[in-house]
RNA sequence: CGGGGCGUAGCGCAGUCUGGCAGCGCACCUGGUUUGGGACCAGGGGGUCGGAGGUUCAAAUCCUCUCGCCCCGACCA
């Protein structure tokens, strides 16, 4: 590709709406362009980086055995009223209108189309497995899109959907996935962890997040700093504490201490010079029958997924003031477990063991010291309620446990006979017997994906990509156009790697060299080969690595070749 | 949805408080000098100042309403 038939809008400064380093080096090297808020357009550069990830992608899924298919994009309401979730899927889901007052939506998701496609081709246990996928544009209209492509509302997803006999099978082909989703992150050369995660109100044994590791990530996981362990915040969990020794004898009495206007941790641990975690802090949840009130150390953060799983209830939300008063008889911030009366109390297991905690003492600037378990209050159950940070230590193996920050670009699930029994998709057995087809499904979010290879891979000039997504893999870069022999010497060159079937960019632009460095280094190409005067004069050109910044004059016969070999290295 | 901020040329911004010619830098076009890390000189084009209504002799500027965008939070198969 020549640059002055290609189009490259790069942009000398910092667009203001771009916060991370992603989605600004996007903007700036001109790969994308916003049209509203989360809706974005694809530029040529662009188009060929996510082309070329998505085809990573398209050839581990073929390679997985699965068959790509299209669906529809705008689906039929009656489609999501089968499956229930018509009424289920929030203001997520973009809804419309058809000329006849018909209802439709834009696909967030396609499980619905694909359980409805499967039913109506499928009737046979020797038609099974199959696992289908495509890679199409979807829609959700998120609360807060940010961050570019990151978190879009319209974005390309992989989304891929397995159809099993029986359970065995099914976890057969989620294990499967699992194995590809490894193969197509470790080709795009990204630094990942493949962790755990809720499996949600959908249920089921598994699920696995896969995350690409990066400070600017969204999602926070967990992970063992000497086992394989590694789970998202939500489902993280943390080894329970030993039993501790019976011990009353250093229990102090209690004493009410007016505390005004003090409410918070910091607050309380300020005022009364304590340490965070001598305090309990006391939570007051609804949930699905009626409320219940959760107990944590001061230092330690409520995971309410944590909560809603241990306690079994499908909604768990943080009460409102109004509760929190009927039931402690306090404003919010006086809240603690001495005296309370008919109400379940969970307790992390953090608190264990403790003694002569600070609580709140359930009415207005008035605080507990010297609290005691058993003595002056009694605890429904002790539970893993609260969120893993560093230090905790691992559920497998009892060693630290360590947080980092990701971004979510795969997410892998067991879906089991949830769409198929609610949209009645069977299979005759050999029997002769009609049984609900066992479903997983499989996503992996393309532009995010890109996006993510760019947060983990620039620096202060630009994108460095990884050779497998590169738009091009090499840019050949004459310094002077107006000179005859540098032109001739850099379009010999790039036709004959052109020919190698290698993708070559030649910036035969009549610009000052400045400008096609540093247009250079931001597009990311990662190979640069300088045609200069010293080709010239010299018969040398330089070959620059992006990553490294190394530089090496090279022959010009020999250019070609040693391109050839330094692509070959870097896969 | 709550809180904060911002809408002025393709991009980055000043001007708004205190009403009085719509500006600056970059980009773009023409000519010239330049050419190994974002050149210089000269000339030029480009704006319903987000929109509607109001106040005023006069509105980018003041008032009312509205739309959009960004950030924080809540939410999220």
């Amino acid at each position: 590709m020549r640059y002055s038939k290609f189009l490259i809008p790069t942009l000398r400064e910092d667009p203001a709406e771009a916060e991370v380093a992603s989605h600004r080096l996007m903007l700036r090297a001109g790969m994308i362009r916003k049209l509203a808020a989360g809706i974005y357009s694809t530029l040529p550069l662009g188009e060929r980086v996510i082309k070329k990830t998505a085809q990573i992608v398209r050839e581990e899924m073929n390679r997985a055995g699965a068959l790509e298919v299209t669906l529809p994009f705008v689906q039929p309401a009656e489609l999501w009223q089968e499956s229930g979730r018509w009424n289920v899927y929030g203001k997520e889901m973009l809804r419309l209108k058809d000329r006849n007052d018909r209802e439709f939506c834009l696909g967030p998701t396609h499980e619905e189309v694909i359980t409805n496609l499967v039913k109506g081709v499928i009737s046979s246990y020797k038609q099974l497995p199959v696992n289908l996928y495509q890679i199409h544009t979807k829609f959700r209209d998120e609360i807060r899109p940010r961050f570019g492509v990151m978190r879009a509302r319209e974005f390309i997803m992989k989304d891929a959907y397995s159809f099993d006999t029986d359970e065995e099978g099914a976890e057969k082909s989620y294990r499967h996935m699992y194995d590809a989703y490894c193969r197509i992150f470790e080709r795009l050369g990204l630094k990942f962890r493949a962790v755990e995660a809720d499996t949600g109100p959908i249920g089921g044994n598994f699920s696995h997040e896969f995350m690409v590791l990066a400070d600017t990530g969204e999602d926070v996981i967990v992970a063992c700093s000497n086992c394989d362990y590694a789970a998202n915040m939500e489902k993280a969990e943390i080894k329970p504490p030993d039993d501790p020794e019976k011990n009353n004898i250093d229990l102090k009495k209690t004493e009410r201490v007016e505390t005004p206007n003090i409410k918070t941790v910091d607050e309380v641990t300020a005022f009364l010079r304590v340490s965070p975690s001598k305090l309990i802090k006391t939570l007051v949840f609804s949930c699905d029958d009626g409320h219940i009130v959760a107990l944590v150390r001061g230092d330690h953060e409520i995971n309410e997924v944590k909560l809603r799983n241990f306690i079994g209830c499908d909604n768990v939300l943080l009460a409102d003031e109004d509760l929190v008063e009927e039931l402690t008889h306090a404003p919010r911030g006086f809240a603690g477990p001495v005296g309370l009366k008919d109400v379940k109390i969970i307790a992390d297991f953090g608190l264990k063991g403790g003694t002569n905690f600070v609580s709140g003492g359930n009415e207005k600037d008035i605080h507990i010291m010297n609290v005691n378990f058993d003595r002056d209050f009694s605890v429904t159950r002790f539970g893993d309620i609260r969120c893993a940070g560093d230090g905790d230590p691992c559920p497998r193996c009892g060693q630290v446990l360590e947080t980092k920050r990701g971004i979510e670009v795969g997410h892998i699930f067991k879906l089991g006979t949830k769409y198929s029994r609610s949209m009645n998709a069977t299979y005759l057995d050999p029997g002769g017997e009609p049984n609900h087809m066992v479903m997983g499904c499989y996503g992996i979010g393309i532009g995010r994906t890109a996006a993510a290879a760019i947060e983990q891979s620039h620096d202060e000039n630009g994108i460095i990509f990884p050779e497998s997504i590169a738009p091009f893999s090499v840019l050949v870069l004459p310094v002077d156009t107006t000179e005859k022999i540098q032109m001739e010497i850099a379009e010999k060159i790039y036709r004959e790697l052109t020919a190698g079937g290698i993708d070559v960019l030649l910036d035969d632009r009549d610009e000052r060299p400045g400008i096609k460095f540093k247009d250079a280094d931001m597009i990311g190409v990662p190979l640069r080969l300088t045609v200069g005067r010293n080709a010239v004069k010299g018969n040398n050109v330089d070959i620059k690595s992006r990553k490294t910044g190394e530089i090496r004059q090279v022959p010009v016969e020999d250019a070609v070749s040693a391109v050839v070999e330094s692509l070959g290295e870097s896969s």
